[in-house]
DNA sequence: TTTTGTACTTACTTTTTGGTTAGTACTTGT
DNA sequence: ACAAGTACTAACCAAAAAGTAAGTACAAAA
């Protein structure tokens, strides 16, 4: 009935789109649940791995990770490791990194003028209001 | 156009983003792997349901109505329908829509400035290099 | 000796997204 | 009578993303 394909049509679009498109091109690097949230919290400045853990509670320790981890290599941010024990791990932007603080404000502003429900400020794991 | 479970961690944690951070507000109205195609081809005007099917090749007709569906709910695009035979639909951008310009923008400034193979014009189904 | 703290890693399951295939309605043209 | 054109709809399935639960290493402090 149904024929398994041997290459998956979902990634072959994926990499098009990618390779031809600018703007999905960006949505893969920033985009899932918590890319942005991470490098929010990070424009301000670098972070350690258990800050970022602190600054985004409902994260989990493998979401985290995987997040900083695809950002490495994708040249968002940085890993330093201080050979230390206990280990002292931070994170911090690249320029790439930075750059991408336009494009997320832009964001952050068309979701502030068309999301009717306001925007809390709060204890929240979220950006606050104004990027 | 898809069921969630409501009570799952991820729909809790999605809610709570969206609710919290404008810019998850934003990439979850133009996430996915077709809406920002479908907005940049509506940016030039009013298009019929056949010409962004042609102007996007790769799209299958399930994610094109699915993706129209979704933006019309989220008050994105508007739907135009003739009461002819054969039928003559229309979809363009409401001031929401339009509004998203300035972000898909930037992003697409991002992408072209950070990605190192080059964004070929040709026959493809993607935005061109200057959004 | 056991606990504490830090930054992870692994194996596994659930939930969501995207794709495939087939079909609908209605009218005009051949 | 039948195919063509238009804009969909529905049932099904595979693949990707996200979440759960548990464990690792190492040294210092209790």
């Amino acid at each position: 009935m149904y024929k398994t394909k041997e290459t998956s049509t979902n990634q072959l679009n994926k990499a098009i789109a990618i390779d031809k498109c600018p703007v999905t091109y960006t949505l893969e690097k920033i985009g899932g649940r918590w890319k942005a949230l991470v490098i929010y919290n990070l424009l301000s400045g670098p972070k350690r791995y258990g800050e970022l853990k602190k600054a985004l509670p409902a994260i989990t320790e493998k979401m985290l990770i995987q997040s900083l981890k695809e950002m490495e290599l994708d040249k968002l941010v940085i890993r330093d490791v201080k050979p230390v024990v206990p280990p002292h791990v931070t994170y911090h932007l690249t320029e790439a990194g930075k750059a991408l603080g336009p494009a997320l404000k832009a964001m952050a502003e068309w979701g502030l003028s068309y999301s009717e429900n306001g925007q809390g400020e709060g204890k929240c794991d979220m950006p606050p209001a104004v990027f």
